[in-house]
DNA sequence: TATTGTTATACTCTATAACTATA
DNA sequence: TATAGTTATAGAGTATAACAATA
């Protein structure tokens, strides 16, 4: 370890820093492009997951979404009424609520994840192709390694169980 | 653009949720290893600053921690009391006062940046030394990009201005 | 008895407004 | 008049506690 660390060269500009920078401007981005989906990224998030994963609990989208589960009731209500979710009472635990997207949020859905990306393409645009690539991928291997550790015994989200159409 | 985004892959892991896993992971660690440093991080980058930096004003503190400048005088008040760092009057505007680092504060720091650095290696040693390395890179010149074209008029910290001892 | 989802409440954090002292 | 720093207050966001339904 103990790498060539951009931390010890610039003083102020920890890691943390650094991440917080690229994280608040892809926020401020993308918050902007989802103007029209309720509840803005979370709600996109949920979204995302009900089209592409197999329908998860309440308490599943709220460990991935990382907030608590207290949180999630007015942010399904929204979608719900906007009539882009439906909350499917568990047929095998009928505790729980499985989130379904309907066709509506789908289109939606569809619409949203254009916005997305280009908002995150315009901020990724100020390094060149090789930078972003090589930012892309390690943070992808990097969260999925954390993700992966953490101490859930009950696993967040099923991350690579997907649901190919 | 339009690279081979990695969001493509896995959907519900986009961007912004592999940098917030990321964020998260390094919050915690860092945080928990900052115990000893009054207000935590927002403390430790301030000490940072000072101690690398000509002192800095509260506006451009502010700015740099991305919060509020309300917020600042009673992180200061906390930093100052435990004789971590002085307020000094700027004999060129009265108004403003420079953040200046005391001797305790600079020992303080020594030790709070080995813990930062143990806790960083921590977070960051799921993955090979390669991803590792291209990632802090890749981040760094992100974030710089960001950073540099934030349309404040009042340059938020010459990130690149380092006083070198 | 434990867990899912819900609601109400309390708490934390942040930003807004108003003040002072300088410019 | 505008800005730096401060303070008090209000607002947003979050978690804590208590409840009903189900296991």
């Amino acid at each position: 370890m103990r790498d060539e660390l951009p931390t010890a060269a610039i003083p102020g500009a920890d890691l943390g820093w650094m991440l917080g920078v690229i994280l608040q401007a892809w926020h401020e981005a993308v918050e902007d492009a989802l103007s029209d989906v309720p509840q803005g990224i979370r709600g996109y998030r949920i979204l995302t997951v009900a089209a592409h994963h197999k329908p998860a609990t309440q308490s599943e989208l709220a460990r991935h979404l990382s907030i608590d589960r207290t949180v999630l009731p007015y942010i399904l209500d929204e979608l719900e009424s906007a009539g882009l979710v439906e909350r499917h009472v568990d047929a095998k635990d009928r505790r729980a609520r499985r989130v379904v997207i309907t066709d509506d949020g789908r289109v939606r859905l569809r619409r949203a994840e254009a916005a997305v990306q280009a908002a995150q393409d315009e901020v990724l645009a100020g390094v060149p192709t090789g930078t972003r690539k090589r930012f892309l991928h390690s943070a992808s291997a990097l969260a999925l390694s954390i993700h992966s550790a953490q101490p859930y015994l009950d696993p967040c989200l099923a991350v690579l169980d997907v649901v190919r159409e």
